[in-house]
DNA sequence: GTCAAGACAGAAAATTCATTCCAATATCCA
DNA sequence: TGGATATTGGAATGAATTTTCTGTCTTGAC
């Protein structure tokens, strides 16, 4: 076995397993998964009980142990335990020492901003709440799973919550595609959208006007469009079947993405749901009638 | 003794401690004492070893379980282990709580399944604030202005964030490019990629093979990495320079993008204020020696 | 001043736990 | 395909730790 000198910080001992974590046995590479996805279950858990988790023997967690050069699960064990001992010195601590001055002096503490934009970001999710129709996300999660396919477009700030609808969409087998302006035909990739697909937009103030433009064409052409925006005044909104509107506030001259991806990947959960039921209906509606047919190929 | 049954989580326990405090005799106070002051330690310390720092005997403290109605000192002592192994008193309390009754009645209801999860997603912001070192934020900010180009690289989930992440870097004037697969040339791309740039990979589990890939690929050739995931153990850790790791808790079998956005959007505002903070103290050092050269094309 | 009730110390017992060792299995190379 | 090596499974062992038990001590009341 390994004899060099046991790692005796944690942050020493996880270099040690990411850095030899590729020569490792399956199991023991298993092993060092778990340890660091949950180091603190990891120090405090019995060698029976994790070795029951991850799947393997408690001999070979003691034969990991001994690989990192300790002379047994104890002594690595320890290290692990001193982190919580030392390393966090408290949750509690931590927070209140942040909530001082967590509102003012931000702009050169990157920590301080990260703690108010989450904040304002946690707003955002409330208003969204408050906001969002129920009936309305109904009738986009019908529009969606009627449509024959679903094109998803938005660009700028509104370009990531598209790019997670169409990941959300391509995930629940729906044909959808993603409208980036790669190669520069966008406008006669619209053009072939028809009257039984869906359009899905994203924009925010300042809205771009590739989006505003092919939304208005799609709406022209009587082609369903669900948008997602800022205002009811927004462009979108004018020239859609359907919209959302997202109020962010701004913070530090950003608008929180939170609060809008949050309700993309609501739409996605929901649609999830309703296209699990209407396919368990269908096959229970088609089992009596006509035979087992339930799925086609 | 005590047969009321023993208060099952921490914040009960406290209570428990804190309320009968005046009653309880010399040594049972002095133990209550210890576990409210030093938790962290009550909860790993063998019993020898706590009744040794406190100066009293190990059958005090079985004693003083059971004064609390509990079977012995371990099933007491479980209480605080819970509370490290799940993090702060609230966070994973509140989404069990909430997967309860959210998730389960809700899969007809958009509207119960956006609250529940923006609720689950309010809560990973918790984590994010608590979890991110702000030294960490800082290291980020300052690789990513020092880097003569940026390339940005995430996939499937974890393609969101890096799409803003591209957006904000150019929105701030960087150098940055959002490497898409498109036209099969990613390695191709990635091989150009020197020392002084800087790679920034998003990457959740199942960690998509071809960030993987590139990123152990500019890991070896000695170029910087920042990565943000989801576990120490991922793969995107072990190869990076500097990661954020993310945790979020699964809901209706889709993981919150909320926390990853918001730590995506925090690194952005600190490089923006980052910049302008170098920009100022150039512009500043420079009127005097050399005339007025703060910005140069 | 004595008695009673609770608190405490310390050793002994019981339980739980980490560890060891060997057999069995899988993996790799010829 | 066969042998060799590395890896894993599982029961047995031995150490450590919790718990129990009994006797002693302190405290307070009558």
């Amino acid at each position: 076995m390994a004899s060099t000198a046991p790692p005796k910080d944690f942050d020493r001992l996880r270099e040690a397993f990411q850095h030899r974590f590729e020569r490792l046995s399956p199991h023991l590479r298993r092993i060092a998964q778990y340890a660091l996805g949950d180091p603190n279950r990891f120090a405090l858990q019995t060698v029976a009980e994790t070795a029951r988790q991850i799947g393997v023997q408690p001999s070979t967690l003691i034969r990991f142990a001994k690989v990192f050069g300790f002379s047994g699960f104890s002594e690595m064990q320890q290290v692990f335990r001193l982190r919580l001992i030392e390393g966090a010195p408290s949750f509690r601590d931590q927070i209140h020492e942040h909530r001082g001055k967590l509102e003012e002096a931000a702009e050169d503490d990157p920590s301080a901003i990260l703690h108010g934009f989450a904040d304002a970001s946690a707003v955002a999710l409330n208003h969204l709440k408050a906001d969002i129709d129920g009936d309305a996300l109904r009738e986009a999660v019908r529009m969606m799973d009627g449509a024959k396919a679903i094109y998803v477009i938005g660009q700028r700030r509104g370009f990531p919550v598209a790019a997670y609808l169409a990941y959300g969409l391509i995930r629940l087998e729906y044909r959808c595609h993603l409208l980036d302006s790669v190669g520069g035909m966008l406008p006669q990739q619209v053009a072939t959208i028809g009257a039984d697909d869906l359009f899905v937009a994203v924009s925010f103030a300042e809205y771009a006007q590739p989006v505003v433009d092919v939304v208005s064409d799609a709406h022209i052409r009587k082609v369903p469009v669900l948008a997602i925006t800022d205002s009811m005044a927004s462009p979108l909104a004018r020239h859609s079947s359907l919209y959302f509107v997202v109020r962010d506030a701004e913070v530090h001259r950003f608008r929180p993405l939170a609060a809008p991806i949050v309700l993309a990947q609501s739409l996605i959960i929901a649609l999830g749901y309703y296209r699990d039921a209407r396919l368990a209906q269908a096959a229970k509606g088609a089992r009596k009638p006509a035979g087992a047919r339930a799925r086609r190929g």
